[in-house]
DNA sequence: ATCTATTCGTTATGATCATAACGATATACC
DNA sequence: GGTATATCGTTATGATCATAACGAATAGAT
């Protein structure tokens, strides 16, 4: 089973030394989160659903019906992509839009009943899904992360 | 009165109180990526490169030439993402390719001396912008971080 | 009431991402 | 040698992502 070897035959550059991709927290945090993202995919796999469309679903789920707008700032994603998932959502009939009637500018969007017990059957495996993807971190740590994780992300 | 597919009064369902998106850490991890990245690119964002454009740069001037498939790997990207990524690189001649003469099934990426002088320019402004994005952490804090997310993403 | 600035959703463009299927090449084993 | 298996790069499909520009609707100030 052939497999190229992970050496360089070629010797690294003047600076290699003294830097190091590893050390930078993006590339990081880039790999954490496609751990986290293919372990939610494979647990939810079956369902179909992406980590996008599930935290939009499950935003929905806690805080009922919001506007495109609103929805797309409390899963961080700009108003071109909520756009986006919410057609793909909307099409599965998972969420169900609506005008507003005194702000003509705004859509709302709320589960349809069958958004509503899709989440309520996702939520648990979901849990698991995250105790798989902190399974490398001892009790303490988790807590730990989640503080640190949460005071970067903060705008 | 609203329809029953578009009903909902009530702000919020009955799991909601014992679940958050925020307590799932891949929701943590893609918001801190969003934000390493973002910082990144406002940082060398004349430029015009990505994250993803500067981590292969990094690693081909940490590493010397390598096959596109173990850079791909090297970035934690799949064999089709990384090939894009190299096409892009190669159009504006910071990388060039050539078939590796003893495995033609291989071929093998490098920096061009344009490449090595642009990441020799870009490497203390990433290690600028990594500070920039730990800004929000304490000292000690930092390097608990690392130590955390390097256990995440090891495979 | 009118003018201005802001907000909301859309469109367009381009860059990641993952996955599956495929041909070409190389290796392993007998 | 010859065959089964593995790897490499490509293609295709579909879902995120960010950004800029735009019209429609609202809100704020005077």
């Amino acid at each position: 089973m052939p497999r190229t070897s992970t050496k360089s035959a070629a010797p690294a550059r003047r600076l290699a030394s003294s830097y190091r991709l590893e050390d930078q927290v993006g590339f990081l945090l880039r790999r954490a989160y496609q751990r986290a993202s293919s372990n939610l995919v494979e647990q939810i796999g079956s369902y179909d659903l992406t980590a996008p469309q599930y935290a939009t679903l499950a935003r929905l789920y806690e805080r009922g019906p919001l506007s495109q707008n609103l929805l797309g700032r409390l899963v961080a994603m700009e108003p071109a992509n909520i756009r986006d998932v919410v057609l793909r959502l909307k099409k599965r009939r998972l969420v169900a839009t609506r005008r507003d009637p005194t702000d003509k500018r705004l859509i709302l969007i709320d589960l349809t009943a069958a958004g509503v017990a899709l989440v309520e059957q996702l939520i648990p495996i979901e849990i698991e899904c995250t105790a798989k993807t902190l399974a490398p971190l001892k009790a303490g740590q988790k807590e730990l992360l989640y503080q640190l994780l949460s005071q970067l992300a903060e705008r």
